[in-house]
RNA sequence: GCACCCGUAGCUCAGCUGGAUAGAGUAUCUGACUUCGAAUCAGAGGGUCGCAAGUUCGAAUCUUGCCGGGUGUACCA
């Protein structure tokens, strides 16, 4: 049995014995791990609550140390239960067997759902205007998002990964009337320039990256350019013409950058939807006739949003009159950004009533395919083996938490057309933005004023040009990395040790984004992004790699075979004797803290946390390097107690790889 | 104005639906490589959990009010 199933089990013997001892019904209670083993494996604090319900049921006055004697006599009767005490004030705290418990777990999958294909979700992230080089703050919101979409796949779900292309909108205008009207370009010049910048080794997006700053800071002021954004912008949205044709070359080109830096950091997408599909097949216009027909939406014939389409929104009530109205439709007849969203969202949830056409866009080094959207025109694309995408059960839309309020609008919207559905279906997975210290944007070459230098942090912005690009993060990571594996291993070919650089910074990355609950501002620091040590990928990393390390000897040695490990397996009065004492106390808790993977991972699934699971790897990677530093594995004499080490640290080894898989860490050979 | 988030060790952060002595990393100081590799380990110092009330067997956690910081609040996307 696993954890999760002990604690299953002894819950519903707590609620049944309560009833028959006591006539009292208790709902939902804790059960919580204590704080050292010594204490226990299981601690319930449930006898505090049911002194009071018993009180106000019966009037009767019981000791909770007392009702916690009664639970015991209970869940003693278990056979997987070693033994219960009472602790403290009426702490029920659960021992288990720990020999059989090993037995039972020590070749079991420690993450038994995983590649189970349950219900299908969709996650949305990157979502990065393709008009730039993706920065720190992107990467942020693309490692939540694929450890978060890793996650959901360990607890059985059937993940669909989306990146949304936002192709038509004013950010990719702004690059484009940079283009056209500070470079003088035409399409033809940007391929030209574009195959120059691959040929000596630079990139599109950070040209553009460039660019874009300029066209910033051009429009501050030259009023004429700014007025060509609008003018763009339109042609942009209409398709069919020389800018659109332009803009959308432009796009894709950094869509392709965009999705290569990912893919250095192991991130991949199964599609890509665009903004001109959802307009140019109409989505919206399929919404709106949806939302007319329930009345969630209604016509403003006077006042001040007179001519304009809105939808009530009444939470957000204030002094304005209107404050509690969204405008889904201009007054000029156009659709603001939130009604787009609500269609896009309807087709992602499936109760749109239309779909998108698609094309293959890209097959990945590992296999794993990426498809893209496209217009009207390329119909009969749809049915060469295309996939079926969208109507997820469960939507996942990780955003920043500044787009909190829109994205509740948006969600109330779908609700109000779906209400079956509700607003459950759709999860807003909010983080906190990446900043930068003030030092640190001095630092990139940037000019502060001094009502910014007092701030605690500044946000990056694409905008301005201001902000630490992801590639040149990971390079900086993969040489400092190389540096090191050089000293350490400098007989090691080029190629291997650039593999191992290279898992090593994407373990630091993503590490240092995890580590962080989603509602922390990151303010970016350069030498601890940087580090290796102490709280770190690389740390969880070395545990992994020393813990191979150990089991490669063993089977040069040959001294212990799979059968001798099973040894172990029959719950001998040796091996029970052993996990008794002191030392196997210390043992156990290794034991067990490895067996907490799966909870762990529900854990962080339910609360759409993925810094929990990077919590509980560094915890563990922390107390497997403490494990075999103090019991020499190879080295030990007693074949008992090998065995039993050898089991154990078996367990916390695939529970520490698994555990950085899903966080997306390789394991090196070596480091 | 209103809404949401944050305030915990010098610094950066955890602390699960209230629970056991508030924990990590880092920095500082002191030890440990003839041992399964020291990107490691051990030890030490370091806390009025922003402030004040309240709720109760029990509060860093819940409620209220203050103080300080942040982010939103468009016929922009």
């Amino acid at each position: 049995m696993t954890i999760t199933e002990i604690q299953k089990v002894l819950r519903k013997a707590i609620i049944e014995t309560a009833k028959a001892q006591f006539g009292v019904e208790i709902g939902s209670f804790a059960a919580e791990t204590p704080p050292k083993t010594e204490l226990g494996d299981i601690a319930f604090p449930v006898a505090f609550e049911l002194a009071k319900q018993i009180k106000q049921a019966t009037g009767e006055k019981k000791n909770p140390r007392e009702i916690a004697e009664t639970l015991k006599t209970a869940l003693e009767l278990f056979d997987f239960v070693g033994k219960v005490e009472v602790a403290g004030a009426g702490y029920l705290n659960v021992f288990f067997d720990r020999a059989r418990f090993i037995d039972e777990n020590a070749a079991a999958n420690l993450l038994p759902n995983a590649g189970i294909a349950g219900p299908k979700v969709c996650v949305e992230h990157t979502s990065v205007n393709p008009n730039k080089a993706a920065h720190i703050g992107h990467v942020r919101n693309s490692v939540l998002g694929d450890t978060f979409q890793r996650i959901l796949k360990s607890t059985g779900k059937q993940v669909e990964v989306q990146n949304y292309i936002d192709n038509t909108g004013v950010q990719v205008a702004d690059v484009v009337v940079g283009f056209m009207f500070i470079e003088n370009m035409n399409i033809l010049a940007i391929k030209e320039l574009d195959a120059h910048l691959t040929a000596s080794g630079k990139s599109f997006d950070y040209y553009c990256w460039d660019l874009y700053a300029k066209v910033g800071r051009e429009y501050q002021t030259d009023e004429e350019l700014k007025a060509k954004r609008a003018e763009v912008l339109h042609l942009i949205e209409e398709g069919g013409n020389e800018t659109a044709d332009l803009a959308d070359f432009v796009a894709t080109r950094n869509v392709e950058c965009i999705l290569e830096t990912m893919e250095r950091l192991s991130i991949r997408y199964d599609l890509l939807p665009r903004e001109s599909e959802i307009l140019h097949l109409h989505f919206w216009d399929k919404a709106f006739e949806q939302m007319k027909q329930l009345g969630v939406i209604h016509y403003e014939s006077e006042g001040k949003q007179s001519g304009c389409w809105v939808m009530p929104f009444e939470e957000h009530t204030g002094d304005d009159e209107n404050e509690g109205d969204k405008i889904l439709v201009r007054s000029n007849g156009t659709v603001t950004y939130t009604g787009k969203d609500i269609a896009y969202q309807m087709w992602k949830l499936g109760i749109l009533g239309l779909d998108f056409n698609y094309r293959h866009f890209h097959k990945y080094a590992n296999g794993q395919d990426v498809w893209i959207t496209v217009g009207p025109q390329a119909a009969s694309l749809r049915d060469a083996g295309v996939p079926t995408f969208g109507g997820g059960e469960t939507i996942y839309n990780v955003i920043d938490t500044r787009q909190s309020y829109p994205q509740d609008i948006v969600r109330k919207g779908v609700a109000a057309i779906s209400p079956e559905r509700g607003e459950k279906a759709s999860i807003h997975l909010a983080y906190e933005m990446v900043a930068l210290s003030p030092a640190a944007a001095e630092e990139l070459g940037f000019a502060l004023s001094d009502e910014d230098r007092k701030r605690p942090f500044v946000e990056m912005s694409g905008r301005k040009g201001l902000g630490v690009k992801a590639d040149d993060l990971i390079d900086r990571l993969e040489a400092k990395a190389l540096a090191e594996v050089e000293s350490r291993h400098a007989d090691a070919s080029d190629e291997e040790k650039q593999h191992i650089a290279h898992q090593l910074a994407v373990g630091a990355l993503r590490y240092f984004l995890l580590k962080f609950t989603r509602n922390t501002v990151i303010v970016f620091d350069f030498n601890e992004a940087l580090s290796f040590e102490g709280e770190t990928g690389c740390f969880c990393q070395y545990s992994a790699v020393r813990a191979n390390s150990i089991f490669r000897k063993l089977d040069e040695n040959n001294s212990v075979e799979s059968s001798e490990r099973r040894l172990l397996a029959c719950e001998s009065s040796e091996v029970r004797a052993l996990l008794n004492s002191e030392t196997g106390t210390d043992i156990w808790s290794m034991a067990i803290l490895a067996s907490r993977l799966d909870e762990t991972v529900h854990a962080a699934a339910t609360a759409n946390e993925p810094a929990i699971l990077a919590k509980y790897t560094f915890t563990l990677a922390k107390a497997f390097n403490l494990f075999y530093h103090n019991h020499k594995i190879i080295a030990e004499t007693d074949e008992t107690k090998r065995a039993l080490l050898v089991v154990v640290a078996d367990m916390a080894r695939r529970s520490l790889t698994a555990a950085l898989d899903t966080l997306g860490i390789e394991v090196p050979v070596k480091m």
